[in-house]
Order: structure tokens, then sequence, then C-alpha cells
DNA sequence: TCAAAGTGGTAAGGGAAATTTATCATAGGG
DNA sequence: CCCTATGATAAATTTCCCTTACCACTTTGA
């Protein structure tokens, strides 16, 4: 059977020993030294033997100098423990993990993530880019604590906050016939050599679904995919988050009729709450976004 | 500030995880299940989060699963000390060194010791032998817990508890005429080569003093002091528990008129108490001689 | 499908523990 | 010798922890 040892008590023998007496001790502690008294008191008969000579002030007996270093240690890891956990709760300190779709994290993080390094400086964030589906698993299985990414069906796992929607255009070479127009329709692609790529599934289930059928090329990768662009080999379907804004020579035509887009937003598994650093995350992004539009 | 965290409320954290449930720990802990869930409310209230989900039972936040093991950490520090603190109040473990003339070390601390190591196995003893002036020293100086010598002034700074009083007594080879007597008194030495040692100066303020200006050697080496005994150079006094019993060929002869002796016993700092592990030597000592006689 | 037994949360009361107030005995300093 | 410091003690009070009693919800088994 192992006696407790209250904390307190023990903060009040280092006070006692550290001010040299009850009385200044107990002013600092601001308790009256009765306080001091009893409670030593009683810490002494839980363990059995003195700490303080009786009779003389405030000195502590052997036992008590054996003790007194061991009670400072307990106390000091007892209260870098209680600054650190308060410190994440408190979002001063902790780390999260989030996965994104490469648009994302292209061109939606690098301002997100600058700014939310400088609100809470203490939190450290590790930022993992993939398609859709690496997103989704890694969100599914833990690995991560949130993602930011598109769905396409409802997800019993998932709980998904909506941030925005991407509009499908059409991206071609400046020198395309395409180049100068602002909107186009999915008829006049029905003649183009059409490139697929990971975001055409975007187009299944709407007026243009015949075009997935027309791919002569399919390139997942997207520096592959810019460079067949650039070298004139086609056109291709993105979602604008998705167009390249570096690249001079391509450009990005919207696709009405029918417009088709996908709804970008963030997903977290349901049920498991988050980390204080990854609600921070969440709540940041969200707050960022409501105010930009 | 830091917040208190005290230790009974981590423990119910640890039971609430370990046994699945607030009803099953309520039960491992002799405690109601209400009393489990306000202490964990108000150590969450304390640090800002929440350690379980809402609604789920019994399940960790993310917060809960970083706490969890630095709370199991925490209390195990705690634990340890306590028990550590509690065998050392209960002398079953801990530390001690005195200090001891050597007629003491060498005569009645091996009994002493081998009981004292049987009777509190825990407890390691630290022997240090010298002559009266090195034990007072040690002792005062606080480098030995207790000592046993003799003293011979009052002393104001010790604490001196008597154990047995040691005669003194003449010391020659078996072919000298004193061998076959059974007393002696001091004037039949003054005929003799009387050799000084350490002790020598028990006689001061004796009826025997004027025997200390007839040494013509003085040895303070007890090897050195029995070798010159046994080559029949002289003869030379020592209390009987300074005579060295295993030299075959010395004789030992009490000194009557004047009857000398010297007191021997147990000293320790004045003021200063003892730590668990030398009060229980201390007391050892003195039941066990007291015991004896 | 409904009752029974499980989960944990909430509110009010009792009782133990900690703290304060008031007082005392003792020791040291001017 | 008084004055002020020390710490110990007793009783009163406040605070906090725990229990009892109850509720809402979910799961389970007949």
């Amino acid at each position: 059977m192992v006696a407790e040892l209250k904390i307190t008590p023990l903060r009040y023998v280092l006070a006692v020993v550290d001010h040299g007496g009850f009385h200044a001790a107990s002013r600092y502690l601001h308790r009256t030294q009765p306080a001091l008294s009893m409670a030593i008191r009683e810490l002494e008969n839980r363990l059995g033997e003195a700490l303080f000579e009786k009779g003389a002030k405030a000195t502590l007996t052997p036992y008590g100098s054996y003790c007194v270093p061991r009670f400072r240690e307990l106390i000091n890891q007892h209260d870098r423990l209680s600054r650190e956990l308060q410190a994440r709760a408190a979002k001063e300190a902790g780390q999260l993990d989030m996965a994104v779709v490469p648009s994302v994290a292209s061109r939606l993080m690098p301002k997100l993530l600058s700014e939310f390094v400088s609100r809470y400086p203490g939190i450290k964030v590790g930022l993992h880019d993939g398609n859709a589906d690496f997103v989704r698993e890694q969100v599914i299985s833990g690995q991560v604590d949130i993602g930011i990414t598109s769905l396409w069906g409802l997800e019993e796992e998932l709980l998904f906050h909506p941030l925005f929607h991407d509009e499908v255009g059409v991206v071609c070479r400046d020198d395309h016939p395409f180049a100068e127009r602002q909107t186009l329709t999915w008829q006049a692609l029905e003649t183009e050599s059409l490139i697929g790529n990971g975001t055409s599934r975007l187009l299944q289930g709407t007026a243009a679904e015949s075009l997935l059928e027309m791919h002569a090329l399919y390139i997942s990768n997207m520096i592959s995919l810019t460079a067949t662009l650039v070298a004139g080999m086609g056109v291709t379907t993105l979602p604008r988050l998705a167009f390249p804004q570096e690249y001079e020579r391509l450009r990005f035509i919207e696709l009405a009729e029918p417009r088709v887009s996908r709804e970008v937003g963030l997903i977290r598994r349901k049920g498991a709450s988050l980390s204080p650093a990854a609600q921070a995350m969440e709540s940041f992004i969200i707050e960022s976004l409501a105010a930009e539009q």
C-alpha cells in the first residue's frame, strides 16, 4: 500500500526550507502558519518519520534532508507536465498532420500555412499531398488529423465540411483556337485531342461524361501533363485551382454547358474528435476561407 | 501559473482507461461512478480540454491519448518515491556511517554488525575506525552518524550515551615476572620499562599519573606495539578491550590501586537528530550491550 | 418490440479535510 | 525585563470530495 503524497504539502515543505521558516513560507504561500504546521505534520505521520527537528526553528532532520531534493524533483516533474498539457490545450504547442490534394497544396496552403504558424508559433504542422484517394485514405486510417479534398460519394466514416466550389475548365496552349474564347461547351471538345488526368472523373455523371471515352492519352502526373500541353499535343480539363498559372503558354477557359465543379472541403474522421492543434488548424482554415469570400 | 494536478484524479483517469469504463473503474477504486465523473470533469476544466469523448463510452480524445501515458509516468514516479521514503522511515532501507576506536572495531563490531545486517537487511553500514580524536572529529563534522569511543572532557556539541567500563591493565610477555600475578599496583611498575601508547592518557588525573613520565618508548601503532611487547622490550598499559587476545605470549594483568577505566559509549551530535537507519543502529547497539550484561 | 440492464451525466446533502482565527509557550535581542 | 520572533495547539469555518438519488440514452435479449 502506497501512501498518497499530495503535492501541496510537499510544496509547503520546500517553501519552509527555502524561506527558512514557517512564518516566512506562510507569507510566501498566502497561507497561515498553522496551515503549514498541520499539513507538514500530517505528511510526517504518513511517512512515519519527522522531516523537521522539533524545537529547532525550521531545521531539517537527516531524513528530511534526504526527502527534500526528492520532493523537489517530483514537484518539478509535476509542474513541467502541467505546463506542457496546458500549453497543448491552449494550442501553444502541439503537432498535427494533414493531407491535401496537390492543387490545394500548391495554391492554397502556402499562404494559409504561413499565417497559421505565425498565429500558433508552437504548433508543428506536417503537410502531405497526394490525390483524392490518398487524402481520403490517410484521414480514414488516422495517419493524418485532417484532409482537404473533394469527395465523390457520401462517406460513412468521414465528416465533410465544404470550403468552396472549384469550376472545371479546359486547358490549352495559347495558340490553340480555344485560347481566345471566354467559355466553351462540351460539344466544342468533341473534335479535340483530349488528354485525361486524375481529375477527369469529375465529369462522370454530367452531360460531358461522353468526353471520358475520348481520351487518347491519360497522364496522372502534373508535370508530364503540362509538358504535353505546352508541346501542343492536345487539351485537357482541369478544375481552376489545379490549373498551373505559372506556365505562360497555357490558357484556362471556363466550361459552360454543362458547368462542372468539384466541391473542395475539409474532411476528418467521424466519431474521433480532433487534437487541440488539429482543432486550431480546422477552425483556422474555415475562418480564413470564409473571410476571403 | 501552473494548475495543480492532484494525483487522485489522474489515477481515476487511468482506472477508467484500464477498465474500459466509469462503472468498472468505480468498482475497482471503491468509489461511486459520479465521483469519477466529477473528479475527471474537474481535471478537464483545469487542463482546458476534454480527455474523454462526450457521448461515447470511455473513449479518449486525441488530447486524452496524449495525456494518459504522461499521467501514468507521473503516478509511477510518485508511487516509487512514496514507497522509497516509507521504506527508509521503516528502516527497510537506508544507509549509515559510524566511526569507532580500533578496539571496538575489532572486538565488538564483528558480532554486532552481523546481527544488525541480518535484522535490517536493507540498511547499508559504513564502518570507519581510528583513535578517539578521529572518532570525535568525524562525529562532530557530520562525516559519520554515530561513533563509539570514550571521552575525556564534557563535550558541548556531543551527546554521550555510556555503554560499558573498560578497565586498564598492564600487558607483558608471558615470561615476565608480572605474568603470574592477578593484580598489580602502580608502584610495581615504577621499575619497569614502560611503553606508552595512545591509551596512556587514560592515566591522567589518576594516582598512576606519574607513570606517564616514565615512558622511554611511545608507540601509537598497535601492530608495532604488540611486536615490541612480544620482543620483551617492556610492558605497557591498555584497556582490557584493547588487549590483543590473539597473541599467545602476551598477558593482561588488572591494575588495582588505582583502578583506572575508560568509559566507552555512543556519541552523536547534539541538536541534530539521527536518520532512521542511524537511529536503528543506535538502539540496536544499546539494546544488544544491555542484554549482554 | 419492449423491458431490462448497461452506459455516463446531474443535483443535493453529508462529512471529512484543509484553512483560518485566536491563543499559548518558548527563545532571542535591545 | 519587555518586545518580538519562533512554532505548536484548539476550535471554528470553509472548502472540497464523495455518496445518494435520479435522469437520459444505448444496448441486449426475450
